[in-house]
DNA sequence: GCCAACGTTGGC
DNA sequence: GCCAACGTTGGC
């Protein structure tokens, strides 16, 4: 039973493009710092559960590509790098602390607005849009990731 | 830059 | 285990 999740990062980080140009269109989701969304990762993430790519923190926040999870969830290789920002000195090889999985891209699309996602009643569920949402990784019911994906691709005539 | 909401830390 | 202080997130 595949699942779906909404996966942020500041576009100034890493964004669509950066997914779309890196080799095999795949890229290490590292820097999640967060309990509850690393668990998410852990125990219920699944290699093929879908994923939305949103761009957080920047000028137009919104749903701007699909992706598929493309790995297990493994540790998270930057917590043990004293240079990286996502450096932490309390964890340890041994038991880390911090996980991270593979995205694979599947496509590119036109950016999904915050504000026009708020506007959009099939999608008022979504924890995303929960009033003090910040997690980074967040669970998609089928009925949204059904919702989401036909706004970005709405049928031909 | 502001600020509300939330998570984490650490003293007790 | 409580909870105040502090740090972070992220839209605006």
């Amino acid at each position: 039973m595949l699942r779906h999740w909404l996966m942020k990062s500041e576009p100034a980080d890493c964004s669509i493009d950066d997914l779309l140009e890196a080799p095999g269109q795949t890229l290490d989701w590292v820097g999640v710092r967060n309990y509850q969304a690393r668990n998410f990762m852990r125990d219920a993430m699944r290699p093929g559960d879908g994923v939305l790519f949103y761009h957080s923190s920047c000028a137009l926040p919104g749903v701007a590509g699909v992706a598929e999870v493309a790995s297990k969830a493994g540790p998270d290789a930057t917590q043990f790098d004293p240079s990286s920002r996502y450096f932490d000195a309390k964890s340890s090889p041994d038991s880390p602390r911090w996980l991270q999985v593979r995205v694979r891209l599947v496509a590119k699309t036109r950016l999904l607005s915050l504000r026009e996602m708020r506007g959009r009643p099939e999608l008022s569920t979504m924890v995303l849009l929960k009033p003090g949402n910040r997690l980074s990784i967040t669970p998609v019911t089928a009925a949204e990731w059904q919702a989401v994906i036909a706004l970005l691709c709405p049928p031909e005539n």
